[in-house]
DNA sequence: CAGTGAGCGAGCTTCCGCTTGACTT
């Protein structure tokens, strides 16, 4: 018999939670939670007052049997799942799984993994909290009722397999709207003057101002007549402003800054930064990683302040509480940190040694001295113009927590940043070493990044720690958006230049529009986006989420029955969902371009079976339709008549040689030539498959026919030898082998490559 | 790996939040 049982939901909590208990406890995990809405249907008896049908899944019913049997082996049960409303319903689950009167399970929660916490736990023991637990079933209830409804409906509407939901479907919002946004941008520009000084200070020392003219002008003629004005113009130091300011550290992670600043600052996807997140937890260097708390333990503080002292001295040290801004925080655990603060680094793979040292740094300087800051301003009077010149520094007198860590931002830094002014005083004059005016143009709003669009969805309070990751990747899966990388286009900058009294003017070249891993909306996304707009619009509202949080607090509170609170939301709903399905036509996304321009026959791009498709024809006349799959990169709302025609231009034969046809197309993975039924890509960049000659086909082929000859070692006619990127490789049937370690391709024989196929064949699948 | 767009119907798809493996590359 064990005397106590404590279960947790993370294993490794159960570990550390183990060793501060010492030999009277045993500690267990459920895993989070261990029963759910019955898989299949709906999982919810509407008729019966929304009684739900909750299941153990299969893939927990391991993990509940050695629950029960360890239950069955102990004394006392205490439940310590976390303190939030999730961590609630795990316990009332549990008590019923295992059979537990409500009435004497001990409810224990544990606000920090530490002895002093773990032990207060022990000593204050309460009950399961039914408030909270009918609020998490709201939750829960109100999420399946969304999603299995609604869903449905896109399958007959729109698509099959497609979804929606509560978070996923403001996510996708969010990205199309933004897009849209882009769409009908207008850029503009205009002339933005920029002039370097020289001051002649008494010890005949030369020194430099950079400043910007307060002024931009709309056009080049007006830069022009401005610049001639500075040309004649004398300058004189106007007004000098000098104003300290402080800049204050962050405060620590949470899961949403954390996958911000770690792609921010490492490039890493939320869900990468989320694995090796997880690795470091698991090997006890870091604090729990998904979390909406900027809290840390009064250990992590002291600690840090001990660190901070010794390492830097007192002046770095300033002791902070961060208060947690966000949405509908739960804050059930800490920020995230490093277990051990006196560890400034850690062994492990490349990527969790850069992780931890990002949290390591950020933890640290959360808890050190503000940055003293010194900002000038100065203006340059002009004697020809009312315009003035103004030049601002920026200079740190003291570094604080910069000495440690600074946080980046979306935005791209301007040249401003950290400019030193040299010492002028009032009435000084200047002579302009150079003047220049360049055009700028204006931005569209820029797309998001996966971490921007976390930032974005904890902002609205939609989504928790966990879903954060698994979100952003359901959108992905279920073809609503994308992350891709786009070449950008260049443009011509004009810049004129004064130098010594005279003009030049000049071009240069910008790209713009260069994006990385960004999310784009697909059509299918954007489709079913204004499908929901026009059916579901309470539901895909921004506030959606924030007022329905309101009422699970009123439930949790016991002010609010939470059957009442979903049923006053259902019969609305349900309602709308049995009238859409109806009422409402299929959706497309059909647009009518024009009509051709021999035939006259209407051209119409829709959504069809396999994807966007252009269309020219219909099928009335008897005459049959013809039809185009759009390209990559083309979009239903924005493609053009002329862009639609010449999707129908392909394939095309561009020639014959050697006795076979030469088409040219573009398929899945870009433009190609198909030849001898084989497939040759165009060069990207280089070759136009609406372009290219018979010649330049030619030589494409001649050319991989050649660098393929070179990766053949040997050919046994049903399996061959080749030569890839890591080496020596074999391929038999499609299927690919890696050759034993030490094995000298030129020596294998056929026997010995048969036996390196069986010998391989076990660990494979055949796909 | 590389273009498919007739129409019907059976059977499937789907949510959000808690937690980790067990898989393959």
């Amino acid at each position: 018999m064990i005397e106590n049982l404590v279960i947790v939901e993370s294993p490794a909590k159960a570990k550390t939670i183990e060793k501060f208990l010492g030999k009277d406890f045993r500690v267990v995990s459920s895993f989070g939670h261990i029963r759910d809405l019955a898989k299949k249907n709906l999982g919810i008896d509407i008729k019966n007052n929304f009684e739900p049908d909750y299941e153990i899944p299969k893939e927990k019913a391991k993990v509940v049997s050695e629950l029960r049997k360890a239950a069955a082996e102990s004394k006392n049960i205490w439940i310590a799942s976390d303190e939030d409303r999730e961590g609630e319903a795990i316990a009332w689950h549990l008590a019923s799984v295992l059979k537990l009167d409500l009435l004497t399970t001990k409810r224990i929660v544990f606000h920090e993994i530490t002895r002093e916490a773990i032990s207060d736990a022990i000593e204050n023991p309460r009950r399961v909290d039914m408030n909270l637990v009918n609020s998490q079933q709201a939750r829960r209830i109100l999420d399946r009722l969304v999603g299995f409804e609604i869903s449905p409906v896109l399958w007959k509407k729109v698509q099959p397999s497609l979804s929606a939901g509560r978070v996923q479907s403001v996510a996708v919002r969010l990205i199309v709207e933004r897009e849209r946004e882009i769409i009908s941008f207008e850029t503009e520009s205009q002339f933005r003057v920029t002039a370097i000084f020289t001051i002649d200070s008494e010890n005949g020392e030369k020194a430099t101002l950079r400043a910007e003219a307060s002024k931009r002008f709309a056009d080049e003629k007006e830069a022009l007549k401005f610049l001639e004005l500075c040309n004649s113009s004398k300058y004189t130091i106007g007004n000098i402003s000098i104003k300290p300011g402080t800049r204050s550290p962050s405060p620590p992670f949470t899961t949403s800054t954390l996958q911000q600043e770690a792609y921010r600052k490492l490039g890493f996807s939320v869900a990468q930064t989320m694995a090796v997140a997880q690795k470091l937890y698991e090997a006890g260097k870091i604090t729990y990683m998904r979390t909406d708390s900027t809290n840390l333990s009064n250990l992590a503080l002291a600690k840090s302040r001990d660190m901070i002292i010794s390492e830097f001295g007192e002046k770095y040290s300033k002791t902070r509480q961060f208060k947690t801004k966000s949405k509908g925080a739960q804050e059930a655990h800490e920020a995230i940190r490093p277990a051990y603060l006196d560890n400034p680094t850690t062994s492990g793979s490349q990527n969790e040694k850069k992780l931890y040292e990002l949290i390591w740094k950020r933890t640290l300087a959360s808890q050190m001295s503000d940055a003293i800051i010194e900002k000038t301003s100065i203006t340059i009077d002009m004697s020809d113009s009312p315009v003035l010149f103004q030049a601002n520094g920026e200079v740190i007198k003291f570094d604080g927590f910069l000495r440690v860590y600074t946080e980046s931002t979306d935005q791209e830094t301007t040249d401003d940043d950290r400019y030193v002014i040299p010492p002028v005083t009032k009435g000084m004059s200047l002579s302009y070493e150079s003047i220049t005016a360049t055009q700028k143009y204006t931005l569209p709003p820029s797309r998001y990044t996966e971490a921007s669009l976390v930032k974005k969805l904890e902002e609205l309070g939609i989504g928790r720690p966990s879903t954060y990751a698994p979100t952003i990747s359901t959108i992905q899966n279920r073809g609503y958006v994308s992350r891709e990388d786009r070449p950008g286009e260049k443009r011509p900058v004009k810049i004129i230049t004064l130098l010594d009294g005279k003009f030049a003017n000049s071009v240069k070249t910008e790209v713009t529009g260069k994006e990385k891993s960004k999310l784009f909306p697909q059509d299918i996304g954007m489709i079913v986006n204004d499908f929901l707009m026009e059916n579901f619009s309470e539901i895909v509202d921004y506030h959606f989420t924030a007022e329905v949080e309101e009422q699970f607090d009123e439930i949790a509170l016991g002010n609010l029955k939470w059957t009442g609170m979903i049923e006053k939301f259902y019969s609305p709903f349900h309602k709308t969902v049995t009238n859409t399905l109806e009422k409402k036509e299929r959706k497309t996304g059909v647009r009518l371009l024009g009509n051709h321009p021999e035939t006259g026959e209407p051209v119409t791009v829709r959504m069809g079976r396999f994807g966007p498709v252009a269309q020219i024809g219909d099928s009335g006349n008897g005459e049959k339709p013809r039809y185009a799959s759009l390209s990559k990169n083309q979009l239903l709302e924005t493609i053009t008549l002329e862009e639609a025609l010449n999707l129908f231009r392909l394939p095309r034969t561009v020639g014959e040689y050697d006795g076979g046809e030469m088409v040219v197309g573009i398929g899945k993975f870009g433009p190609y030539i198909r030849y001898k039924s084989k497939f040759f890509s165009l060069k990207k960049g280089v070759d136009d498959p609406y372009s290219i000659t018979s010649e330049r086909a030619v030589e494409i082929i001649l050319e991989k026919n050649e660098s393929d000859k070179k990766k053949i070692l040997k050919d046994f006619g049903d399996m061959m030898l080749l030569n890839g990127r890591y080496g020596p490789y074999l391929v038999k049937d499609k299927l690919n082998y890696r050759l034993p370690k030490g094995a000298d391709a030129e020596k294998l024989s056929r026997e010995d490559c048969v036996k390196i196929i069986e010998t391989s064949d076990k660990t494979k699948k055949s796909s």
